[in-house]
DNA sequence: TTAATAGTGTCTCTGAGACACTATGTG
DNA sequence: CACATAGTGTCTCAGAGACACTATTAA
């Protein structure tokens, strides 16, 4: 433990001097968002490099923070902009500054990651060559392999560091399931817990117990049952249930 | 759901031209670190700020970025030079990006939480008039009110944002001690059960059972017993543990 | 000896896993 | 009808709280 210096502002001038915004010279700002949607497996948007650096490689959906935009508002607009989604769950994940991470200038990235449900990514492949929707892979445990593959199972080559923020991503969203209703996110206005326990177990990458799956949902008081029963399954039908609480959708 | 736009890459070229670093302008980032030890109660390290704006008031110590250093080294940088403490345990917390949260230019703050023993505090009042090592108090339901008292017991007022935070540090360790080994941080190398179960209690703002809580640690397989045990404390002695992990310090 | 806390043993309660059984759609 | 999955009832097991009891130091 270092002694306490005896002019703790010793450089207190600097300091102040420093909020002269011109004077010196400043990092770029961006976000980058991690658009994630659950169906057979966990699906990400990953948007291909059309320059160098890391040309061809792929890269989360991001742009730079305006001088008058909250770092929320340009996650948003990033996710408006360039894939065309809107009015979705989103938050911050972490936000990354290594002085080299992009080789062109120095770039601290402000990490988002956003839910989906399924079909709000259905037409996007049609839609731009440049943009795919592939499947994510993450090992449970924790600094496990990160994995991007398109629809052909062809591995994706990742840019930056865009690896490490998919990973945390995903790890985030495993630690969140315990304790907070994210599953809803992912899902259409009603559901059968099947699909719930399907998304649960799609994001931590196990198989979980139905019966205490069950219980521990409906005790928890999230969910409403809407009386009504799904369709055309070729099997019991299961009751739809709904998320009460005000969507963002 | 918007309908993706026809052309989604039409912005790509304005998101490239954006690269060159002094085309535009950028905001400011800067670090603000939640400096906390407990011993009677949660404590934390404020700097009262010298000049407009929020003259006289209480903030976190904070420093820009430089361009050639990573967030978290920032953040370390910060401490060592304005409050004498280095090789603690550091974190990043959450980045802070409102464009009005400080009245004279664009400031996105990333704010880190440190921990310390409170022996590491030890010599600060006396150290600079500026420097306080307050008390901190939160509210255990999320988004409750924040106090921080002086010595004396005097309300002392927060500058710009540190409010909000304070909170979300306290609330951070308050969610993290539960999976992670957060509690020895704020211990010297030796310490009894006892004084583990007090930082707990402390931090949740709430009383802990104490036949639970040892089973619980002890069944950690983190601590390690020394053999040794305290003295002079009026009573039966507590045998002293240790947390064999590298400790940083 | 007394005060005060350390540490142990055991009972109960609650929630998760396991499993058996019944219910009810489609083909 | 068979098949497949929905949903219920109940047993067991593990962890948390509660509480009684013993241990050990300083004053």
């Amino acid at each position: 433990m270092k002694k306490k210096p005896a002019h703790p502002f010793a450089d207190e001038q600097a300091f102040l001097a420093a909020y002269d915004a011109s004077q010196f010279p400043h990092p770029s700002v961006a976000v980058d968002v991690v658009l994630l949607a659950v169906d057979q497996g966990m699906r990400v948007v990953l948007i291909q490099r059309p320059e160098h650096p890391d040309r061809g490689k792929w890269s989360l959906p991001g742009g730079f923070v305006q001088m008058d935009e909250s770092l929320e508002a340009a996650a948003a607009r990033v996710l408006d902009t360039k894939v065309g989604v809107r009015g979705i769950f989103l938050e911050q994940l972490y936000t990354f500054g290594d002085p080299d991470r992009d080789p062109r200038t120095r770039v601290i990235s402000v990490a988002y990651y956003a839910l989906v449900p399924p079909a709000a990514l259905q037409n996007l492949e049609a839609a731009g060559a440049a943009l795919c929707r592939a499947t994510l892979t993450v090992e449970p445990k924790a600094g496990g392999k990160v994995e991007a593959r398109d629809g052909a199972g062809k591995r994706l080559k990742l840019a930056f560091d865009h690896a490490q923020i998919l990973r945390l991503a995903v790890e985030r969203l495993r630690g969140k399931l315990d304790y907070a209703p994210i599953g809803f996110e992912l899902l259409p206005r009603t559901f059968t817990l099947r699909q719930l326990q399907t998304i649960h177990e799609t994001i931590l990458a196990r198989k979980l117990n139905k019966d205490s799956f069950r219980r521990r949902m409906l005790a928890s008081g999230l969910l409403k049952a809407t009386g009504k029963l799904e369709e055309n399954v070729g099997h019991r039908p299961a009751e739809l249930y709904r998320f009460p609480r005000g969507r963002r959708r």
